[in-house]
Parts: C-alpha cells; sequence; structure tokens
DNA sequence: GTCTATATAGGGATAGAC
DNA sequence: GTCTATCCCTATATAGAC
C-alpha cells in the first residue's frame, strides 16, 4: 500500500488533501527556528553578532512586538511599551534595531521573502491545474495557521508604512493572488472549470482564506481546525468553478 | 406587468434581484444627508449648535479623517494634520471634538446604530429564508458600497480603539453574522440547504462580502459593480448551501 | 464660533558609563 | 552588549483674544 516512492512523496512535498500535520512536517521552518531565520535575513541590521545572545533577544522582541501591536497597531505601540514587554532596556533595544520604522520594516520583508520562498517548494507543477490550485489555497491557510501573529501584523500594518513596504506587503498578497488566477484561468481553458471571471474569483477565494486567521474569533467555539477549513474553501471553491463534489 | 402594487412594492421595500440603483432610490440615507443625521446623532457633543455652521464643518473634518487615515490608521493622523485637511483651527476643531479618541467615537457608534438601523427596514420576514439570506447579503454590501469611507474606517480602526469601542464594532459584525446564521440554519431545518456548520458559512459569506469594500483594489481592472458582485456572492453562498443554479 | 499662542506630556532616539 | 539618564521634537489639549 505505501510504495517507497509514495512515502518519498509524502515526506518531501505535496500532495492532495495534504493536513496541517503534514505540511508541519515537511515545512523546515518551525516556531523555534524561525528567530534563527530571522536572524540570518537581517545580519547586516542587527548590531549584536552573537548568535547565543541575539536570539532570545529578538524571540522576545518579536512576540512583544505582535502582542502589543495586536492591540491598537503598530504606531500606536510605544518604544518604552514594547521594551517593558520584551525586557530589554531602551538602549539596549537599539542594538537590534535601527529605529522603530526599521522593526516592521524587517518583519514586511520577512514575511514576504521568506516565508513565500518557502511556500514555493510545495507547488505541484502548472499541468495538474486542479491539484496546484488546491496546493496554493492549503498552503496559504496553512502558513497563515502556522504564523499567525506574522501575517495577522504585516496585513494589519502594511496600509499604515511607508510607501515601499506597502507595496512589498501587497506584493506577497497579489503573488498568492495571481498563481490562484492563474490556476484557474488554465481550469477555464482547458474546460474543467465554468467560464467565470477569474479574477473576482481568485480575490473572493482568497478572502476565505484570509478570513481564517483574520477572523480567529469566528471560529473560537465551533470545531474547526484549519485541515477542515482548508476543505471547506476547497468546496466552496470548487462549487463557484463548477466543479462540485 | 407591473400592477400599482408592484410598483409600490419595489419602490418602499426590497425584492428580490434588488440592484444597487433600486437599493440607493429607497434608501432614506444618502451622501448628502448622512451629515445632517451624524449632526443630529451628535447634538449632546458638538459644542457648535447652529447647523448652517456646522454642518459644512462636520462634513469637512469627516471627510478629511477618512481620507488621511486610510493611508496610516488613525492613530497616526495628528490633529494639525487633520485641521490643515478640513480648514480649520485647532481651537476650532475643538468646538466640534471634545477629543481625538470621541471622534472616533462618534462615528463607530453612528455606523453601529443609524447604518444598522436603516438596515433592518430592508429585511423581509424570516420564513421567506432565501430571499431573507439574499436580501441581507445585498444590503450589506450596498451600505458598505455607498458608504465605503464610514465602513472602512470603522472596520480598520476597529482593532486600535478603547475596549468599549471594539465592542461596539464587533456588534455591528456580530449582527450581520447572526442574520445570515440564522437564515441558513432555517433553511437547513425546513431541507432547502443541506446540513452545513452554519457559523463557518456565514463567516465565509461575510469575509467576501467584505471583501468587495476592503480590497476594491482587486476590482479596479474589472468590470465590477457592487450589483453583479452581490450576485457572484449570492451564487457562492448557494454553492456552498446546496442550491446551485 | 473661530482664531493664535501656549502649556504639558509623551514619543523616538542618543550619549556615555559599565 | 546592556544599561541609565537625557535630549529634543511633536502630539494633544487649553487659554484667552477677537
Amino acid at each position: 500500500m505505501n510504495s517507497p516512492t509514495d512515502i518519498e512523496q509524502n515526506i518531501r512535498g505535496w500532495h492532495p488533501g495534504m493536513t496541517l500535520e503534514e505540511f508541519r512536517l515537511v515545512l523546515p521552518l518551525n516556531n523555534e527556528n524561525v528567530y534563527q531565520y530571522f536572524f540570518e535575513a537581517n545580519l547586516d541590521r542587527i548590531k549584536v553578532q552573537n548568535a547565543k545572545l541575539a536570539l532570545p533577544k529578538i524571540k522576545q522582541i518579536l512576540e512583544a512586538t505582535f502582542k502589543i501591536s495586536q492591540r491598537g497597531g503598530f504606531h500606536a505601540m510605544s518604544l518604552r511599551d514594547l521594551c517593558r514587554e520584551a525586557d530589554i532596556s531602551m538602549g539596549g533595544m537599539y542594538n537590534y534595531i535601527s529605529s522603530k520604522e526599521e522593526l516592521s520594516k524587517m518583519v514586511t520583508e520577512f514575511v514576504g521573502v521568506t516565508f513565500s520562498d518557502i511556500n514555493l517548494e510545495f507547488l505541484p507543477p502548472r499541468e495538474k491545474i486542479s491539484e496546484r490550485l488546491e496546493a496554493v489555497i492549503r498552503a496559504q491557510i496553512y502558513m497563515t495557521e502556522l504564523f499567525q501573529p506574522w501575517y495577522f501584523f504585516v496585513y494589519m500594518e502594511a496600509k499604515n508604512l511607508p510607501s515601499e513596504q506597502i507595496k512589498r506587503a501587497m506584493e506577497v498578497e497579489n503573488n498568492v493572488l495571481h498563481q490562484m488566477r492563474v490556476s484557474i484561468d488554465d481550469g477555464i481553458e482547458t474546460g474543467i472549470f465554468r467560464a467565470i471571471d477569474s479574477a473576482v474569483a481568485a480575490s473572493a477565494i482568497l478572502a476565505m482564506v484570509q478570513n481564517w486567521y483574520l477572523k480567529d474569533w469566528h471560529f473560537r467555539n465551533s470545531d474547526m481546525d484549519a485541515t477542515r477549513y482548508a476543505k471547506f474553501v476547497l468546496d466552496a471553491a470548487h462549487g463557484m468553478l463548477g466543479m462540485n463534489g
């Protein structure tokens, strides 16, 4: 039943119906090493070069940033509050960030680059239209489930930031939108989907995907989890595209 | 074909397939008199009691608030910027608001109370399950289309405001969610919809509804309008609920 | 009712000791 | 590398003339 190649494929990459747990197992990134990735991606901007010292501080700073800015927004968060929450002094903080603005910049860029790149590894080839659309949707829901605070921060603060960062934040969203749209167009062309405005369909599907991490309080009292929500969105998408069931 | 009662009904209230234009015609509120409504709803808080003087200023203040806080958020908007954009002095501004926080409070409450109340007038009785669900969806899309800056402000600033206002902003969303959910549950009970998690379905439909005014740039280059988007969402909802076509 | 001028607090950022 | 103490600016809000 499980030939070696089946197992290999299940461990290495994507397969239809992939659950959150399966995704987590194949993802190189996790809640522990994400700060290591962050540190390495920002070596030139962080003054403290000793990883032993820096990694715990970075974790504290980022966790505090997410926590405080979730309630009130990044702009409303004072660095004094941040320093207190992260248990670091004002002077010490400035060895990790060169300005408040750069803190948001580092997060936005990191999500845009590292998270997106890792995401691409899980996509089946373009010819497998339906599978690829499923993979885009599942990967997005699972990534935002695993790294909710990061995505929430970028989504919520995007509009509040300097224009260059706005562009970057929109690029992340546009990439996902584009990938969905291409698959939908491919499906329409080959006749497996019905003719529909692919831009609008992609936008609506993305709205449902983002709904999962933006409105988690909608689901607190239900027995939904990320895997089941992904199935729900996939069914809805298939309904839209005329391939019910 | 058009009996007097048909026409009467079309003018007075809701009917299936209602377009944005038809909705606009029966809605007592419009882009001009909304400031009058706002003034009357806040008579006790606005020091300037002369409507002739107050109404244009209120319009300027609110339009400037929406414009500036759209790019950067309410918290990032300084009252100096606001006063410049609204063409009013700092001292003069404080005859219209007693504090910056109260400005956001007035907007949030106004949207929650006045907009929601007006909305209720358009709902068919609960027994007409499918029509009622359609009405909730259309009314919400059309209201947010007509008063996009107001809804956008409340949605975006909700999380940044004092807890009492957060509660109010969430009430608005929860009301819509609840209305949808009741209709869906009714439909499941009577067998016209398939058994489905109504909370999740309502959440997903609301996400698509909000998508219209939150992500208007997704639709800039397409030939979508509010009426056609409403139809799109209704089709998607019907697909979800198992009544395709 | 509207303005100008001002009070006061709190913000980001830095200097320099250790 | 991390801290404390301080600088300086900008923000909200107010006082008082007109």
